[in-house]
DNA sequence: GTGGCATGGACAT
DNA sequence: TGTCCCTGCCACA
């Protein structure tokens, strides 16, 4: 489930819990070294896109992409012992479990520099600049449904809010990314800053405020708005969802 | 119980 | 462009 929005609700969670407060490291499953992080303090945790940094005290930081398939679970009791495959667990007042995500790993300071490097702006993060991502969205190569869920281009956003997002902005996701208009290209960014935001808050994907459990085109047969069979796609390798009729480029 | 797929992305080719 | 991977969920037997 685990795209940009619920990133940021994660790092916010666990910043909540653990910050300021010596951890318990522990990799019940093995498969990570957690030693260098047991009884660090943890000073905070913030999400680039998809990724998730908790970063310590006079360390390195904790570097985790949860993948397709990553989860983290919360435990308020700390002492609750961990279930099966927790690749990292790490203990405060609360203990936060790691499942199965694609990364988890130690950066320093230049490794965290050259992560960021390699994403475009998020629109979740304050210190996002706006023209730039409207810059990267209009000289991304190929299709808009493939640039928004570039890194590259735009950090953050997956397979579930790119169908939304299009939908909203009327935009067929096979139009070209280089063809947009520098204003079509803002009320886009803006649109899926001011979206991701109410995904963040609510912890999940909200296309429409007033139905937040629903959606537009993602993973539906028809069209909430108008009914039309939803079209699907291959566009990036992911299956796109659009609407025939409101989505015309 | 089993198999295929998936709200990602790295890497080989 | 294709392949692989870490697990959970669902449809289907």
């Amino acid at each position: 489930m685990p795209e940009g929005h619920l990133l940021h609700r994660t790092a916010s969670e666990l910043s909540a819990d653990l910050a300021g407060s010596a951890v318990a490291a522990s990799s019940p499953q093995g498969r990570f070294d957690a030693a260098p992080v047991d009884g660090c303090t943890v000073t905070g945790a913030e999400a680039y896109g998809k990724h998730l940094l908790v970063h310590l005290q006079d360390g390195p930081a904790v570097h985790v992409h949860l993948g397709m398939r990553g989860l983290f679970l919360r435990y308020p009791d700390p002492a609750t012992p961990p279930r099966g495959g927790v690749r990292l667990r790490l203990a405060g007042p609360v203990a936060w479990d790691l499942i199965a995500p694609t990364t988890c790993e130690l950066l320093d300071a230049a490794g965290t520099a050259r992560l960021v490097g390699t994403l475009g702006p998020d629109p979740l993060r304050a210190d996002a600049s706006a023209q730039e991502a409207v810059a990267r969205l209009r000289t991304a190569r190929g299709p808009v449904g493939a640039a928004i869920v570039d890194q590259a281009v735009w950090a953050g956003v997956g397979n579930a809010w790119r169908a939304e997002l299009l939908f909203l902005a009327r935009l067929d996701p096979v139009t070209p990314a280089s063809s947009l208009s520098q204003e079509q290209a803002a009320q886009l960014w803006d649109l899926t800053a001011r979206s991701m935001a109410l995904g963040r808050d609510a912890g999940q994907v909200v296309s429409d405020p007033t139905a937040p459990d629903e959606r537009w085109v993602y993973k539906r047969e028809t069209c909430r708005s108008c009914g039309a069979p939803v079209r699907t796609a291959q566009v990036a390798g992911r299956t796109s969802y659009s609407c025939p009729v409101e989505q015309t480029g």
